[in-house]
RNA sequence: GGAGAGGUGGCAGAGUGGUCGAAUGUACCUGACUCGAAAUCAGGCGUAGGUGCAAGCCUACCGUGGGUUCGAAUCCCACCCUCUCCGCCA
């Protein structure tokens, strides 16, 4: 949620830096809701004032057993209109909200000007692709393995889903173990484990809701409420500080979590319906920063860092690109994607997305800390994945496979694989 | 699933219709005393919003949502959550 002052005060600069992300403010819309809200507020909050004042006085009067009831009838007189007051702000609070919660957050100044991921602009390239004959992708190499089985999972569940088995299940875990211990080993995070289930308020602070619903998978509980499954460990663990003032030296808190991860639209659009790229269900390793507002580029950067030193361990050869204005999700502020090569396919695919939120999260969530001056101040989140685990099990099948189609193991895995050296049948 | 207790400020904990945004304690901040610290004493100390150049003034908030009333933390209704015990259970 972007600052209300910012568009009270500088609505041209906020609706240019929109259009950056090709959306159209509608500003006199704004206009004129502000204007009804500023009429309405200050007149009911008058009356108020003096409903207030005239009840305190006949507590008084009463209280020594005086007449009170020229201070009745004078509050009597403001009966209707107070109430009127009172319910049309009522009905227009909740509008002037939706409009707010519905505005993105406004794209950084170092964010490349674009429309679409044509725009978006390649920072750096690490690692040269080993030279492969005839590629075979993933789904090839894992179901002649006998670890890959996408038809099981079809009749289990449906599309979209995978079985894995034997070596390749557990790869897919030895990969989850390797991240967790290279990020809370040597670059500071404490590992989380949090629900998988969230509620409304949790999906509301990090942005997922109220506007895409529709790409969650919602579980219904009882009339107060329905829960939502995770789309990203994003969610519960940013939720962690939501509501909370948090001590300057606490600052920054780092977190790591594993868990599966759930999409309802994935793959609605036709895209990548063969293997593992696109499923309702995947497992993810999420880094999550909270911090102080001065230390957030930097931070960024860091983070970012933290998710590519994966992938060089790995020795996985992927591209880091900066994301343009029209390229990214509706909270993030700035965001570089690092993209993996998968030789079946030619090119490099999304397997990590590092965002910077500044406060557009924070103030959904009123997550603060107390500053030098001992005052509440919004925090600045982020986070990015480290990394999507299903994705880069994808990578190591399609870059360490050998022309006899069995997998051989990247060295840095081989203690969480029991020493296995080659996958094979 | 059954029975009971309870949700008030960072924490603890008063408050059952009227100057209550809320006593008191504690934590925290400032000052005094001290060589310094502890102890002690004095003062300060919620959040969000509105309005104003500012000082300030105003509104809302005591789990959530309704209701009664001139006036609700306090009374009524519904819901949610937490805790304890029993049952069931990985």
């Amino acid at each position: 949620m972007l600052d209300i002052q910012l568009l009270r005060t500088n609505l041209p600069f906020v609706a240019e830096r929109l259009a950056l992300r090709g959306m159209t403010l509608d500003t006199a819309a704004f206009e004129a809701l502000e204007a009804e809200r500023k009429h309405l507020q200050t007149q009911t909050q008058d009356m108020q004032a003096k409903r207030n004042t005239l009840s305190k006085q006949i507590g008084i009067l009463k209280g020594k057993g005086e007449d009170a009831a020229a201070e009745m009838s004078e509050v009597a007189g403001l009966g209707d209109a107070l109430k009127a007051g009172e319910t049309a702000l009522a009905e227009l609070m909740p509008r002037f909200d939706t409009f707010l919660a519905g505005i993105p957050n406004l794209p950084h100044e170092s964010v490349p000007p674009g429309n679409d991921e044509t725009g978006n602009v390649e920072v750096l390239r690490w690692g040269k692709p080993r030279a492969i004959a005839v590629p075979r992708d993933h789904v090839d190499l894992g179901t002649a393995l006998g670890g890959l089985d996408f038809d099981t999972a079809v009749k289990i569940t449906g599309s979209r889903f995978v079985v894995m088995k034997g070596a390749i299940a557990r790869l897919h875990r030895a990969l989850t173990q390797f991240m967790l211990d290279l990020h809370t080993g040597e670059h500071g995070y404490t590992e989380v484990y949090t629900p998988y289930l969230v509620n409304a308020e949790s999906m509301f602070g990090t942005g997922q809701l109220p506007k895409f619903e529709g790409e969650q998978f919602m579980v219904p509980r009882n009339d107060a409420g329905k829960l939502y499954l995770i789309p990203t460990a994003e969610v519960p663990v940013t939720n962690l500080v939501r509501g909370e003032i948090l001590a300057l030296e606490t600052l920054p808190l780092k977190f790591v979590a594993h868990t599966p991860c759930f999409r309802s639209e994935a793959g609605s659009y036709g895209k990548d319906t063969r293997g593992m790229i696109r499923q309702h269900q995947f497992d993810k390793v999420e880094l999550v920063q909270m911090v102080r507002p001065d230390q957030s580029w930097e931070a960024l950067e860091e983070l970012t860092g933290h998710a590519e030193t994966v992938l060089q361990k790995l020795e996985l050869p992927y591209r880091k690109v900066a994301l343009c204005s029209g390229d990214m999700g509706f909270s993030a502020a700035k965001t570089y994607d690092l993209e993996v090569w998968l030789p079946a396919q030619n090119t490099y695919r999304e397997i990590s997305s590092c965002s910077n939120f500044e406060s557009f999260q924070a103030r959904r969530m009123q997550a603060r800390f107390r500053n030098e001056k001992n005052k509440p101040e919004l925090l600045h989140t982020l986070n990015g994945s480290g990394l999507a685990v299903g994705r880069t099990l994808v990578a190591v099948l399609e870059n360490y496979q050998r022309p006899d189609g069995t997998v051989e193991v990247p060295a840095i895995l081989k203690p969480y694989m029991g020493g296995l050296d080659v996958i094979a049948s």
